[in-house]
DNA sequence: GCTTTAACGCAGAGATCTCTGCGTTAGTGC
DNA sequence: GCACTAACGCAGAGATCTCTGCGTTAAAGC
């Protein structure tokens, strides 16, 4: 139940098997789910023995939930100076990582409870997510403008993307992303 | 995989078996998680032998997707004849349905891909969810009102409402659910 | 009440998972 | 290079799951 798996020795031969592990992991969960997965289906894709993975990991849940936390949000796409097209870019960007294979299946896997007490796996998601659109906030703030807040951002573009991801609702593209940052933007105005 | 499990012999013993195992499975999922359920172990829970569980539901996920299907919708409020006492009394019933134990387990199970061939189980719990406020915007829209359309309270009420459950966000209670339903109406207003 | 048969219980084989001890490999620091 | 040791591979025991044949029970229809 150790999730964090690159404390001590991260370099060399560990770095490897943690990346064919996660690789391994990804590629089952896009072609089976992430019901169908167990330890020793990930080890055998990997090349890995099991064993390692029930000393590193413990779990699938814990397994899919570090694979989670480590997929690189390096993609993050450059402020570009406007509150409107930040928010549009990164809600868009948002529904690209949610719909990629698997995508879905990972957050379920780090939102479930029975992994660190229940909470941590929770903030951990829910603060990455944060992050994406903080920036875009802080800097409309520091341009003197009043965007929304960030609890308004997560209830109306982050909530619907994810809630119509899960259930596959069609019209869910980038046109359904500008309509939902013009409705905020253009309401009745962020007051908090 | 025939998650009917209702149709040649509803009665009798049957009957009383399918309770069990409900009630058994329910009782697991709240108590240990849905990612430590086995069949065997609702089985025992229930009194039943497991060969049981095996041929009628096959697999965890069936059962409990089986489980949600039934999840009685009986205790639907009343209509009060005003559309915004209407949504605020669905939103917060639906908040309550959501965080009973395992409610959201159980809406994972049934959203959960490789049952059905992935879509039969989303779109009936969509259907669900949004059979409890049709009928109030049938309803406001037989009045001469102009309330908003389905996708919209999906998306502003029912999407935030399953994200922050979901999240363990504080302060989802039924103050946030009257929020979102003003913010809904006062807003911009239905166009669609 | 009798017949039919769907659904259940029992038992067990086989597969798979889960976990641990022990020796080996290879990254880390000197 | 060399010592140290974290991490890995191997092997296997034990538990658990998964599934199937076969006989039994009891619901459904007459």
């Amino acid at each position: 139940m150790n999730a964090d798996a690159s404390t001590k020795r991260p370099g060399g031969r560990s770095g490897r098997v943690r990346a064919a592990v996660h690789d391994a992991a990804v590629a089952l969960v896009a072609e089976r789910g992430a019901d169908r997965v167990t330890l020793p289906a990930v080890a055998r894709r990997a090349g890995v023995n099991s064993s390692t993975l029930y000393r590193r990991w413990g779990s699938v849940a814990a397994l899919l939930a570090d694979v989670a936390g480590h997929r690189d949000d390096a993609g993050a796409p450059p402020l570009a100076g406007d509150l409107r097209t930040d928010l549009e870019c990164r809600a868009a960007w948002t529904l690209t990582e949610l719909s990629r294979p698997g995508g879905i299946a990972f957050f379920r896997a780090e939102v479930a409870p029975g992994i660190d007490e229940r909470h941590a796996g929770l903030r951990e998601c829910l603060d990455r997510v944060s992050a994406r659109f903080r920036p875009a906030l802080d800097a409309a703030r520091e341009r003197g403008e009043t965007p929304p807040s960030l609890e308004r951002v997560l209830d109306r573009i982050v909530a619907p993307l994810y809630f119509r991801v899960v259930f596959s609702l069609p019209g869910t593209d980038d046109g359904y992303v500008r309509a939902l940052v013009a409705e905020l933007l253009d309401g009745p105005g962020g007051d908090g």
